[in-house]
DNA sequence: AACGGTAGCAACCGCGTTAGT
DNA sequence: AACTAACGCGGTTGCTACCGT
């Protein structure tokens, strides 16, 4: 019951490529933030929630458009491992990746029970034939449409991507650390079955080798927060 | 060629957290 | 300390393009 004029009524929906020039050049001249304020000061007739939005996962500089590679996809189904959907944490060890890209990857290429999406896909039961369901559907478009090679990879545990423990569990699901073992005496953590791919750029973990010293730098710094405290 | 079904992306919504007053 | 506004995140939905029949 909001009276009329109460409210500046917003605009919904896609945005116009002047939408975009307009918002992108505010937020270059006033930089970002106080998002309520860019609707007004930029004459745009959006929400400042909306402008956010399509900033962060649109007009930002350094957005990466496109299609994951295979490092990127093996990042995101690692992450996931350890820190279940956290999507924003996740997009922050992938460049160029925003929280949305990730989850909307993740349940449409990556999670085959996409549960947000009750489409009737008929089986509940997602064995292997789903896998030939879906290779004769779209997938095929898509030029990597491989199916992850990695899955068994987790290092570490989310609250020590976290630097701290998780204050609400059931708030970005089930985190597996069944994958990790950890080693009394060492203090570090291994990989239970791992997988071993030749790539430099992602941080896989070989079998033998204690997480911490092929952990990236960043998640190394996150964790040291956290090392001490056991 | 037309139609229906589906995948994928973009955007919205609701809620929790944080910062400011 | 309490209240409010802004921000950030994850879940969900709407729309469009594409594919198979």
């Amino acid at each position: 019951m909001e009276s009329e004029g109460a409210k500046p009524e917003f605009k919904k929906g896609l945005w116009k490529p002047e939408e975009d020039l307009i918002l992108k050049a505010h937020v270059e001249t006033h930089g970002e933030g106080n998002w309520s304020a860019v609707s007004k000061r930029s004459g745009l007739m959006r929400c400042g929630k909306s402008c956010r939005l399509r900033w962060k996962n649109y007009l930002r500089p350094n957005i990466k458009r496109g299609g994951m590679s295979q490092e990127e996809e093996d990042m995101i189904i690692r992450m996931h491992k350890l820190l279940g959907n956290r999507w924003a944490l996740i997009a922050g060890r992938i460049p160029g990746r925003t929280d949305n890209d990730v989850k909307n990857y993740w349940n449409t290429h990556l999670n085959n029970r996409s549960p947000s999406r009750k489409r009737k896909t008929i089986d509940s039961e997602l064995d292997q034939n789903d896998e030939e369901k879906q290779t004769k559907s779209k997938r095929l478009r898509s030029p990597s449409n491989s199916q992850p090679t990695c899955n068994a990879i987790a290092v570490g545990s989310a609250e020590e991507l976290e630097g701290k423990k998780p204050e609400n569990e059931e708030r970005g699901g089930a985190v597996s650390d069944a994958w990790i073992q950890r080693d009394a005496q060492s203090m570090n953590y291994y990989i239970e079955s791992p997988m071993v791919l030749d790539n430099n750029a992602t941080t896989f973990v070989f079998e033998d080798e204690p997480f911490l010293d092929y952990w990236d730098s960043f998640a190394m710094f996150e964790s040291l927060g956290f090392a001490g405290d056991w």
